[in-house]
DNA sequence: TTAATTTTGTACCAGTTCGTATAATAGTAG
DNA sequence: CTACTATTATACGAACTGGTACAAAATTAA
């Protein structure tokens, strides 16, 4: 880990750099975003970045990896299948609603909300949100599929489709906390939500 | 309405200029369009707009303006109570989802997607998006306290949730549109929230 | 006609944008 | 001590940024 190496050393942590770069683009998104701030956040000189990250896409790219590695330490555990479903995604929920709400004003998920905007003119950005969509829907995915096989969630239902659902809670919360709505609230929401997603279809 | 005044005539249509920069911010985003490209999108001078719809930040939220009034002509009529839930349900997803496909590629919707990365920074926008937040959850509350008086949901359920997580699908179709999601896979997706919006809760 | 009013087009500004060429620096290998 | 190598710092440049001063143009009111 601690190999020398030619030439001379680094000054800089790549795991905090990319965790203050992370940050910066979080609030103000990639394209207001300039590559003076992002000197500034990671107090490296511009060509350093060049260097190390490559140009600003690049740059984002390593960003989205970054909050995604978060994000799996964050609720990769909940797969294990000692949870039942309704405590897996009510803990993943929980989880996630705690990186939201991690600095103030509550930034929501990286990702989704300020990957989005730069989608159509970046067709790698596209394709690496594309990919976390898939990413996310298989892990939900796996959890409905886990809870059918153990009769908590009904044989007849979609588990694809109910994994897409899941994901879909986890936009609209990163939204509504980026946009001002409270952690209360949102957590209220999840609690409504959680037996809703478990429990249908449980009648047809 | 063609009320002639004084002064110079203007030679922009005020609906159709709007048109255009909705067009093109949805793609570009916020940040990442200029000026220049506004300019060039509405076949307008730059002081002229400046005069007509004031500085970039304000063009903007005449353009949420402008997409919100789209939104509303495709889905108002859905809220009059001869519609079932369900089948309110399903035509406003529908509706949507035509619009989030209206152009090539699919660019999902223009407030919630290019929205929130400027929301931190930008307070007016944030305030816009939450205004919007509201009036949707509320357009979806509505569907569901119709149904439960007509006894299609649950007396038992909050209405306000339901309606929170009816917008959460529209969200998630939205981005998914947008990273390249395929409409018939959306599609598919509707099909199979809309019952489980619908009965959820029925056996609690 | 003349004055008043509104929109339009030209030109400009100071500041910022992303990226890079060049040289100095700090370490290892022999 | 001398190469060699990788990182860092300085400085630059051409293009673009949002915004505006100013004058010309096109209409109505009197």
């Amino acid at each position: 880990m601690n190999e020398k190496t030619r030439g001379r050393p680094r000054q800089y942590d790549r795991e905090q750099v990319l965790a203050s770069v992370l940050s910066l683009f979080s609030e103000k998104g990639y394209s207001a975003t300039s590559l003076d701030d992002i000197s500034e956040a990671m107090n490296m000189s511009r060509p350093s970045i060049y260097n190390a990250f490559g140009d600003k896409e690049s740059i984002y790219l390593h960003a989205m990896d970054s909050f995604r590695k978060q994000m799996r330490r964050a609720v990769g555990k909940y797969l294990d299948s000692e949870y039942d479903l309704e405590t897996a995604l009510m803990n993943t929920y929980l989880s996630a609603l705690k990186v939201y709400f991690s600095s103030q004003p509550a930034q929501g998920c990286f990702i989704f909300c300020t990957g989005p905007a730069e989608v159509i003119n970046q067709p790698v950005i596209k394709e690496k949100i594309s990919d976390t969509l898939i990413e996310v829907d298989e892990f939900f995915q796996v959890l409905f599929a886990n809870a059918q096989e153990q009769g908590d969630y009904p044989k007849n239902m979609d588990a694809s489709n109910a994994g897409k659902l899941a994901q879909g809670v986890l936009h609209t919360i990163a939204i509504r906390a980026r946009a001002g709505e409270s952690q209360a609230s949102l957590k209220r929401f999840i609690e409504f939500t959680v037996p809703v997603l478990c429990k249908s279809g449980s009648n047809s």
